[in-house]
DNA sequence: AAAACGCATTTTGTCGACAATAAAGCCAAG
DNA sequence: CTTGGCTTTATTGTCGACAAAATGCGTTTT
């Protein structure tokens, strides 16, 4: 349900969506080199695209570039992971004040009926999160703000590191049922157009994730 | 007083810092299109480069760009003008509650001397946001943060946005010694080591700047 | 006269080759 | 044996040419 209407038409779009996907879910390791020449073989195109989606990839922070040396996917690091939710709460309390002021009430009641659906497959599976309704929600939220920078900040960027941190360190765990609960109550928030209390919880629902997140880390 | 550390080193690199030196101040006309061939006889490098530097200015949000047709130097409008400090408030509101939890009594007692410098200015010349200490101030607190994303999306993206409105619809006006004392205030708060204080206070610092700035907006 | 089709032109996307820079390996000197 | 500088090699940066797509215009058709 993965509402993903980015579209690539040209060749440079369809390798940079293969590069990400690949850098995200480990094919290419963290912290590798990514050499042109060789990625434009693998991938059969001109190393102009592949120098294109590099430099892509570079802007979403995916990979870092130094100049007349090269490209290397990022390194995962308990920090990165750190600032990477510290961003996060920032943008994403504002994306829930946001919402609740500019959403329609067609859109909070869409938002209300995707987590009715979700209530009824947490019910039996444990699977809210893998199921990417977690990924869903927090995609609603953020459109319904109607901020095209905070949307492209996210969506583009953050929200593709963070997706890369859950696959690479295996992040799947508990936090099932309270995060559905979180949710619930942020969109009620919302319902109320409680900007306040909406911001607020959505801090609230980032900071618990990142402290669950964390602790795992450092029991690995 | 500007720290703009960042040097050029490739042409594309060079291309791209005049490409964006002249869309921030107006000589290439907000809205426009940039013609790739015109562009590259213009600053005599390449079509290549040029391509380059235009999809840098692509991920800054200072230029638009649409597959086979072009790109065009982003539209200034009052809507945008208020989703870029909606952005401002909720990252510069996050960095100076980490500059608070993060910076060095060094880096603390280095941003008052600096406030002390710029009271002498603002005495005798009420220059305070045109001689760019505005800008020095909210770079130490960002800095300050500790936190990559945060600098890197203020101070290589949404900065050079905030500098191209003001500089196009002439802000300079009046909140220069009552934005100095806001500047106070919000160091004083780092400088305690209240986080709760300093996010506050510094956010609105940029709500009533934004105030300010859609006044003169609706007023011209 | 308005709409639609097709051609021509212009602009962007892609490619392979050349130039410039940095890393690696080698030789020589201390 | 280590260190310094040189040469070699491999990789990135840059370029001009070709391919593909979109815009504009003229013609045709209803």
């Amino acid at each position: 349900m993965l509402s993903n209407n980015e579209q690539a038409i040209t060749n440079a779009d369809k390798t940079f969506f293969k590069l990400r996907k690949d850098i995200v879910e480990g094919i290419i390791p963290a912290g590798s080199k990514l050499s042109e020449m060789e990625l434009s073989t693998k991938y059969e195109v001109s190393r102009a695209v592949i120098r294109e989606a590099i430099n892509r990839l570079a802007t979403c922070h995916l990979v870092e570039r130094k100049a007349n040396v090269g490209a290397r996917v990022v390194a995962l690091s308990p920090e990165g992971l750190i600032q990477l939710y510290q961003v996060r709460e920032a943008l994403e309390g504002m994306a829930a004040r946001l919402a609740a002021r500019y959403m329609t009430d067609e859109e909070i009641a869409d938002m209300q009926a995707l987590l009715d659906s979700h209530f009824d497959k947490v019910k039996d599976s444990h699977s809210y999160y893998q199921e990417a309704g977690d990924v869903d929600f927090h995609y609603r939220i953020v459109t319904g703000s109607k901020n095209d920078h905070l949307i492209s900040v996210l969506v583009d960027g953050l929200y593709h590191l963070v997706r890369m941190y859950r696959v690479q360190l295996g992040m799947a765990g508990p936090r099932v049922s309270t995060a559905f609960d979180e949710h619930r109550h942020i969109v009620n928030a919302i319902a109320n157009r409680d900007e306040e209390l909406a911001e607020m919880l959505m801090r609230r629902h980032i900071l618990y994730s990142k402290n669950n997140i964390e602790k795992k880390l450092n029991n690995a």
